[in-house]
RNA sequence: CGGGAUGUAGCGCAGCUUGGUAGCGCACUUGCCUUGGGAGCAAGGGGUCGCAGGUUCGAAUCCUGUCAUCCCGACCA
């Protein structure tokens, strides 16, 4: 590619809508522009780099025996209206209507056309297993696009369905979608974990792993094992309740006054007691009745799990007067003892407090010496706490760390949702009608090249890890106007692409300063610089993006040896 | 959906308080000059000031509405 007939408008400044580092990165280098909010075109050089991801993709899912096929995007809401998803997925889901008033849905994921085709396809357990994917766009009509790539309403998506005759059977191709995901993102260059998720709004019954980059600027939070491999996004992450069991006597309950004194800190610093042994009572309504939530007053209620638990599709801190109804008193003040006609959940860890502390139901008071089982019932007790660093391992008793991350996978065990839904079914070796036992794994692809700029950049722009650079090598002359120096370009620019390297050559006549400037935020990862000192002495010079080495080498051979760089680095990325 | 902010040339911004013929830098075009880290000189092209009403002799500027975009939160495979 000659750079004087690229598309690749370079900005100097950095655009006012840009926020996060990939983002910014992507405009300034002419990789993306805006259409709309969440909605992006893929210039020259970022489509390049999708195709790359994509290309890796398909080789790791073919590798594992997955087909290739294209689904549509536009789908009738029949299928939607069968699967309960029609009204269950709401505003998210992009709706449209032909011209003679027929409900369609633009695929925001395709488990409904997918497991439609293979109903009317495969009869017998002898078709299964199988696994098909697509790379395609999805659209979704996020609340809230940003970040760029990072949550768009339309981006390109891989995924990959998988259908089973048993539970084995899915297993064993969640085992493969695993492997596969683990090889992708380690030829994107990413640095990734893999950790356990909350299965949320795609349901299903099995397990499900999410391969997070490691970024600070990610919306995901995980916590991981500093001595195991466990790791979990913290909506999953499990609480080990701390600490030796109390051996204090239980003491009798004792009125206090707290006037004025709502929050957890507030009661403690007036009480002169540590908010670790306070109870909070959180009250909480859902779409059917308000329940009441305990925690220990250090922690924090995780949302998702007691959404889990309770099985609601809506769940908010109950309204002011709802809680003054419930309990009588002022909010701030709750408490379970002798909290009636609600339903009460209780964190494992407070089951095991002695004479804590709480609301005492009674505007201006609290409840001193307050025993869990003693005082009030302990009839569901379950583990609806947040966890953070510094607390246990579930797996080993090691200590937590937190991170950020950005999602880029998630693997999932739907088992029979959708087959059960829309009756997907095939006849067994007895000749008996079994549901097929289905797998959903997605990837975002173009969500994975943002997160690869986050995590490959500097200063000067892009530092494209070699399997996914638009270019490997960018050949510049240093000036244009220079007939040896222009020969010479040209000729290892041709070598370059007889050879299978994938080269550009900067043949604007510009200032060396901005062709450097320019290759540095596109971040080529190879670039060639023959200038008049080189063409003197007959070499030329190869400045690593990544480490900003140089290797100087005769013009010679020059074109082996940069296809040399470029193989061992894209074999490296495998290892 | 709640809170906050911003819409003036391709990009970044000033002008608005105090109404009076729309500006700056970068980018772009032409010429000269220059060629190892976003040079210089000169001459140019490009804007219904987001949109719609209103006030006014006169609106980028004041008022009302509306749309769009971004950030925080809620939410989300």
């Amino acid at each position: 590619m000659r750079v004087s007939g690229l598309l690749a408008p370079t900005l100097r400044e950095v655009p006012a809508e840009a926020e996060v580092i990939s983002h910014i990165l992507m405009l300034r280098a002419g990789l993306i522009r805006k259409g709309a909010s969440g909605v992006y075109t893929f210039m020259p050089l970022g489509y390049r780099v999708i195709k790359k991801v994509s290309q890796i993709v398909r080789e790791e899912m073919d590798m594992k025996g997955g087909q290739e096929l294209m689904l549509p995007i536009i789908q009738p809401a029949e299928l939607w209206i069968e699967s309960g998803r029609w009204d269950v997925y709401g505003d998210e889901l992009f709706r449209l209507k032909d011209r003679h008033g027929r409900e369609f849905a633009l695929g925001p994921t395709h488990e409904e056309i997918i497991t439609d085709l293979v109903r009317g396809e495969v009869r017998s357990y002898k078709q299964l297993p199988l696994l098909l994917y697509q790379i395609q766009n999805k659209y979704r009509d996020e609340r809230r696009p940003r970040f760029g790539l990072m949550r768009g309403r339309e981006f390109i998506m891989k995924d990959l369905y998988s259908f089973d005759k048993d539970q084995t059977g899915l297993d064993e191709s969640y085992r493969k979608m695993y492997e596969a995901y683990s090889r992708i993102f380690t030829r994107c260059g990413l640095k990734f974990r893999p950790v356990e998720a909350d299965p949320g709004a795609i349901g299903g019954s099995g397990g499900t792993h999410e391969f997070m980059v490691m970024a600070d600027s990610g919306e995901a939070a995980i916590v991981y094992c500093d001595s195991c491999d466990y790791a979990a996004n913290v909506e999953k992450a499990e609480a080990v309740i701390t600490g030796e069991p109390s051996s204090e006597t239980a003491l009798a309950p004792q009125e206090v006054a707290t006037p004025g004194a709502r929050t957890i800190e507030e009661v403690a610093a007036f009480l002169h007691m540590d908010p670790e042994k306070f109870i909070k009572t959180l009250i909480y309504q859902t779409e059917d009745k308000p329940v009441a939530v305990l925690v220990r007053g250090d922690r924090e209620i995780n949302e998702i799990k007691l959404q889990n638990l309770l099985g609601c599709l809506h769940l908010a801190l109950a309204e002011d007067r709802t809680v003054v109804e419930l309990t009588g008193a002022a909010t701030g003040y709750a408490g379970p003892v002798n909290l009636k006609n609600i339903r009460m959940i209780v964190d494992k860890e407070v089951a095991v407090m002695k004479n804590a502390v709480a609301g005492a139901n009674k505007t201006d008071h609290h409840t001193l010496n307050v025993n869990p089982g003693r005082d009030f019932a302990l009839d569901e007790t379950a583990d609806i706490r947040m966890v953070h660093a510094g607390e246990p391992c579930p797996r080993c008793g090691g200590t937590l760390r937190e991170a950020r991350g950005i999602e880029v996978g998630q693997v999932f065990k739907l088992g029979t949702k959708y087959s059960q839904a829309l009756g997907a079914k095939f006849l067994d070796e007895n000749g008996k009608e079994q549901l097929m036992i289905m797998g959903c794994y997605g990837i975002g692809v173009s969500r994975t090249v943002a997160a690869a700029i986050e995590q490959n950049h500097d200063n000067d722009g892009i530092v494209w890890p070699m399997p996914i650079a638009p270019y490997h090598a960018l050949v510049v002359p240093v000036s244009t106007k220079d007939e040896k120096q222009m020969e010479m370009a040209e000729a290892l620019y041709h070598s370059l692409i007889n050879m299978g390297v994938e080269a550009a050559i900067d043949d604007r006549n510009e200032r060396p300063g901005v062709k450097f400037k320019d290759a540095d935020l596109i971040g080529y990862p190879l670039r060639i610089v023959i200038g008049g000192k080189t063409v003197d002495e007959g070499t030329v010079e190869i400045k690593h993006r990544r480490n900003s080495n140089v290797d100087t080498v005769q013009f010679d051979g020059a074109a082996a040896y940069i296809k040399k760089i470029v193989e061992d680095e894209i074999a490296e990325s495998l290892k």
